[in-house]
DNA sequence: TGGATATTACGACAGTTGTCGTTTGATTGC
DNA sequence: GCAATCAAACGACAACTGTCGTAATATCCA
């Protein structure tokens, strides 16, 4: 995985999103998803994705007679990159403030609930990590 | 408070969490809390403000001599609509899914993860809001 | 083999952002 | 009263973003 300089846009984002969940997809495949959450042409997509190739973000290869594409940004990297920052401008830094305010606002469900009450057990254990 | 199309950007957030801490401050006492963090020269903070002022993100008035600056947006909302949006670009709109990421790959101290599991647990009960 | 269709590449454009330098104005100490 | 300062307003710029239209290619089928 390359280090990138710049972070990925909103629009970056939601390309990368597809290929962590399943590498090797299409711009077709890809613009299909997208199209189903917003209205996009399929010029744009392609051309994000171009633009993508040129940072450095993604790569592709020949799988036939089209190209499948793959992220080159590790998804825990940049996940975390992004919550890091976050935390830091809008938290000061702590992360139990984001916790909270997310617990507090989030929609979460009783079992949810109880699931991360079970990590964090968990994790006090050191059982995680 | 306003309702406003565009999102803050980074910068911006930045200004407005200075002014959410600490409302009533002038772009000079803005800009030493920013210059504190980052390189950033002082007309580039008041053209931010400026600009945030123009998008109605800011309101001002005038205190002696000088200009005294408030934030226009709900600390609360605009931090839900950064997770919101963000759950939903990253984690397919699990806040769960997203807390154990923080989870697992934040600094979190024991101490935190103790009243964070506290808080929890009187949320279950229906205790928070 | 030629046209129809699907893929990919190019170039453009307007809006936003981050950054300043330069001016203009107000305030103040001498 | 006037030069030195401090604050505020303007205008510019380049990079990045989101968005396409159009053009060039490659593939396929009748």
């Amino acid at each position: 995985m390359n280090k990138i300089k710049q972070k990925p846009s909103e629009a970056e984002l939601e390309i990368l999103q597809e290929l962590w969940e399943k590498p090797g997809l299409t711009v077709s495949e890809i613009h299909e998803k997208l199209e189903a959450r917003k209205q996009v042409g399929y010029t744009t997509t392609l051309k994000q994705m171009q633009r993508m190739q040129d940072k450095g973000m993604l790569s592709r290869k020949k799988e036939g007679k089209l190209f499948i594409y793959f992220s080159e940004l590790d998804e825990q990297s940049i996940k975390n990159s992004i919550f890091n920052k976050l935390s830091e401008t809008l938290f000061k830094g702590s992360a139990k403030e984001m916790m909270m305010h997310l617990l507090g606002n989030q929609e979460t469900t009783q079992e949810e609930l109880r699931e991360l009450k079970q990590w964090i057990e968990q994790k006090e254990k050191g059982g995680i990590k």
